[in-house]
DNA sequence: GAGTGGTCTAGACCACGCG
DNA sequence: GCGTGGTCTAGACCACTCA
């Protein structure tokens, strides 16, 4: 095959371009280079869960002949892949399937940081497991989660203790038919990041989340357990987790103690 | 030129990899990819001011010829500056030089949003200039602009008052050596970001900014400038900006009303 | 229609990890 | 020494912009 033509070899499936049949409104893309029909087919292999966490996709080679196009497209969709966090290249060793069960990458999620200055190592979080329990949905948090109202959720509210201070509060509301089988003493001996936990148990992969935060002081059972008085402004983090194809997966609404540690962001 | 050697052509300065004289140290990486160099490169002219905000750089063809390498190798340096936001593609155009002073994307570091159902239109930022004088750095602002203790800082205090209810009181320092001239009737007059205006007056480029954010309540002074009680959480927002390098060139506290407004953030 | 960025290919060699 | 990702080249064509 000499040079690349819109109708690529026969690469991939339909090239959304011209169809010859369907007289389609295509509305307004109508056209999609090849390495992102490349990167999409990967996706959903993902997706699929053809490759788990930490295991290793194929070669980019492997893929190339698999889809009939050249190493260097199948680069390009993995560049993009690897962008999004959705996957690790390794050099020498292959391009392995991101996960939160991974060394090093704790809390991948977490923007709170000890202030310089404080005393205590950090150290892991202890967590304490204040509820866990079935709930059904209120209107708002079926709506975020895409569900039916009234449908069942699991709810779960958690202590996180940091340095020997009580500094995160947490309740986390999930899909009841995601996570069938969670339980408190499953929270509570797990190791490492929850969504770890949602990843190994669950099959429920956690991709990306939105957070929107602001300044509130607690009520008096927030103040108690966080062992703040009630006049102690907190941070209120409302986050709302994906996965794949920007399917949310979990609302959490956290309150952070900022007296010994701040929330850090980057801008660019 | 048949194929790429380690000793790639003639292109660029020193391949760091492996110079005849100097027995430098060359502590750890010691070698870096062409299109690194050729980043490095096309920075220093960004940082020179070889091009301005706004303008094109030259083509890909011309910059590969420039630096004797080929169009694809230019091609990756500038996908990287363009990921850094350093620079803007526009296909069928050309690169240009990315700038705060440019259409849609005002407020390029606000994070605040208003919340959704809130009524006003929002509209543009009213700002109050409340201060704007000269001061003397203290030992912890020179340490963070990379100063001398004393050394001369422009001070700016201001409110923005955003949808009619006043939002935002911040207070920037700024190295009186590169804002030289700088006074509270320009910061009143000029429209559209600060950040504009550090760049096209004094050609001061934000390229990136670290923001660490706490819930505080406001003293007696803040409360009455922001219309709240001191009762009232505010969030309050460090951030430090960075030009090229890396080097910091403001330093901004603000205090955000988060009852009308929330702070945005995306996780991945 | 000329020029610019964007996509795609094919092939070569380099750096890394591991057996 | 092989396999994997990483770099580099050269050349072709596509999509977009603007005169």
């Amino acid at each position: 095959m000499p040079d690349f033509s819109p109708e690529p070899s026969d690469a991939i499936v339909a090239d959304s371009g011209a169809a010859v049949s369907a007289p389609l409104p295509q509305p307004t893309p109508s056209f999609s280079p090849l390495y992102q029909q490349i990167k999409q087919a990967i996706l959903h292999s993902l997706e699929a869960g053809e490759w788990k966490p930490l295991e290793a996709i194929p070669s980019e080679m492997e893929l190339a002949k698999r889809y009939n196009v050249s190493q260097g497209t199948v680069r390009k969709a993995i560049d993009e892949l690897a962008a999004e966090n959705l996957v690790v290249r390794r050099q020498g060793k292959g391009t392995f399937v991101a996960s939160h069960n991974e060394r090093h990458v704790e809390y991948r999620f977490l923007r709170l940081h000890p202030d310089s200055g404080t005393v205590s190592t950090e150290g892991p979080a202890q967590r304490t497991i204040l509820e866990c329990k079935r709930a059904r949905a209120n209107a708002e948090l079926a709506r975020t989660l895409g569900l039916q109202s009234g449908d069942a959720v699991m709810q779960v509210r958690r202590l996180l203790t940091l340095g020997g201070t009580p500094t995160i509060l947490e309740d986390i509301w999930l899909p009841a038919q995601l996570f069938k089988g969670l339980n408190a003493d499953m929270l509570t001996t797990h190791q490492g990041p929850t969504y770890a936990l949602f990843e190994k148990e669950f099959g429920v992969r956690t991709i990306r989340a939105e957070e929107q935060v602001r300044a509130v002081l607690p009520d008096a059972a927030q103040a108690e357990l966080l062992e703040v008085t009630p006049h102690t402004p907190l941070l209120q983090v409302d986050r709302v987790s994906y996965t794949y194809n920007d399917a949310p997966v979990e609302v959490r609404k956290g309150l952070y103690r900022t007296d010994t540690h701040y929330y850090k962001n980057t801008l660019s």
